[in-house]
DNA sequence: CATGAATGAGCTTTCATTCAT
DNA sequence: AATGAATGAAAGCTCATTCAT
């Protein structure tokens, strides 16, 4: 009925990226398991076959999620290198923690239905074969900071900055998976104070 | 036809827990994704209808593997308290470490498959409710060890044994992770060099 | 490759309406015992799966099947009530017993297969609780016609419409059960032959 | 462990005949549509494989309840010639309505199972095939009564006894298949009641 | 003979995918 | 481009039947 291009975005961008939005939001609360593209093809306001417009199958469109929706904890992290020198290191630590405890919980759902699904694995291989993978470029993100902090001082000289980012990131990544599929944290700590502790923990190995 | 003895275990045993290697086995190269009953039966060397007279239900028979089939730290690490006291601490660190990268290294498939199934995440949730989860059971086996060591004055009396244990469990697991995913690790170490790189940088933060 | 008007009812009514026909053609022949969806959908022309689209469950289908082809007696009778005090009362009774016989020979299919399967009948009760049940409204429908004949004095005042007419269908339907299992009716009698001592003996019970 | 030959009856015809029981009881209440072998052997207090030494398959077995567990009018009227010539014919009448209640009751669940399974209904068929079928045979034993009654006067000499025999039993029938659907009669009369009005009716056809 | 674990054909149902409109 | 009815392969599960013990 209506002809003529009216909008400055591409309907069919938007939809797109519905469908992958609508594809997340299910992922989180329900898991890959019961994941129908009925499903989220209404989730996303959109018929069963448009879908295939944007994407040639299911897995695909999952692919496209993983890759495409993963959330980036840089982006949590905002302006870290900023904080290089200032405060105390052990603070910023703190705070790199509170924004990985954000990024994990969104990446764990994301990491559970790569992890479960063959496919989507080959997939995800393919696609960063040759490339840094997310995880390296992410522990590189924290590594950086502590190796700033090192280079002016702040930090032991024989700290290893790549482990040290590793152990941040994993613990708190372990953290939120025994949450996820638990419903409890291990230790039974509010976040704040699993931030507090970790970052306590982590610095006394690190300071100079 | 027979030869020798074979009826030790009860047959009817035998194909219970056939079963549930069978499952292990292809969950652990394929994801519960396409893990069909079928698969099992045949990966089990029985008919399809065979493993109803064991598990009511194919969840029935994924809960079952991940209850019995959990493998289990405290059997990788053996006489952990008898090295209380003995060689170094960090020394003793970097065997925990070796002894809980095999054990994450098979937890990673089952933890996936739990994490992306709400129905298996529900039955876990159920079945340990009210009693110790199982990763607070493994934090617990390995902070007895430090807070032992710590009691003899060998780890700094301000250590947090439990968020130590964490830091040191959950940088072994997210690396699992990784590599089950990728194939490869993020930091690119082997398992004997990641665990001695840990174990020292633990160590620093331990050290009295 | 479209001729003529074809589209007056929407095809998706249609299919549901092809379903229950075909349904009926072939509880009507081989029982509900052995009365499979595939063959449901073969019979209908379309795939196993299209009944899905209409019916919830395969029983949904059958209830549907009995509630919605369940033959009406009133259709078979047509004009009844025009014929009150008009040709002889014997006479009319042969006349509705025609229809009735006509009536019970489409019922007889139906009745065996939800007397035979509980969830049927269960649903069957529920979908008519509360309100009059069809042999009640098939019973009143004749049970109307004596009772305006008695009325006007054609019929002996002290009869009971409802039992006689319960006398007229119960006789026809049990009769109808016997030709349906063993292919030959219990008197040996042609229908109109048994319409015919029929209404003459029940005539002979309501003469005044 | 139990040798030599120590009871009266043999064991076999025992289980036989207690699976033929077991069946008929399960038939009433459940219905043929979920009635499975195991279900008959655990009432029968058997295993599921014995039930083979007795009858090859499970349609054998129905065949066999159908045939040898079909309830006998005769054995509820007990001595009805008897009463030829005594009480009143129409007292007589409601005695026979009472058995027929009963008889019919039993008879229903059989026969919607019959009809329900062309398989059964051609067992049927085939054993009765050249000799007089069951439903003409209850016919004629209450034909019977009517027929001397009418010979030595006491009813009318131009009634039909086989028909009106048809009368009496089909609307015993076609009640007994309502209560047994519906749970309700479709003329809410208690069986009493039923048995006082539809003698009364019947004989007022047959008076002299 | 009885047992009951095992079989496997076949059922109902789901759901990724297609395609006429 | 979008729709959504229809498809049909394949899943989980049942149960009549067999057969080693």
């Amino acid at each position: 009925m209506i002809t003529g291009s009216q909008r400055m975005i591409t309907p069919t961008e938007n939809l797109r990226s519905g469908l992958l939005d609508a594809a997340v939001r299910l992922l989180r609360c329900r898991g890959v398991a019961d994941l129908t593209t009925r499903d989220i093809a209404r989730e996303a306001g959109c018929s069963p076959g448009a879908m295939y417009r944007h994407f040639a199958t299911k897995t695909d469109l999952l692919a496209a999620v993983t890759r495409e929706r993963l959330p980036n904890l840089r982006d949590q992290l905002g302006d870290l290198v900023g904080h290089v020198g200032s405060s105390s290191v052990e603070r910023n630590l703190e705070q790199i923690i509170l924004a990985t405890q954000r990024f994990v919980a969104e990446l764990v759902p994301i990491v559970t239905a790569v992890g479960a699904d063959p496919e989507l694995r080959a997939g995800w291989r393919g696609a960063f074969h040759g490339t840094i993978i997310p995880p390296r470029e992410t522990l590189e993100t924290v590594a950086a900071y502590i190796d700033a902090e090192q280079r002016i001082g702040r930090i032991d000289r024989h700290a290893s900055p790549l482990m040290s980012a590793s152990i941040l990131l994993g613990e708190c990544f372990s953290n939120a998976v025994v949450q996820y599929i638990f419903g409890e944290s291990a230790d039974g700590m509010s976040p704040e104070r699993h931030a507090r502790v970790l970052a306590r923990t982590v610095w006394k190995g690190l300071a100079p």
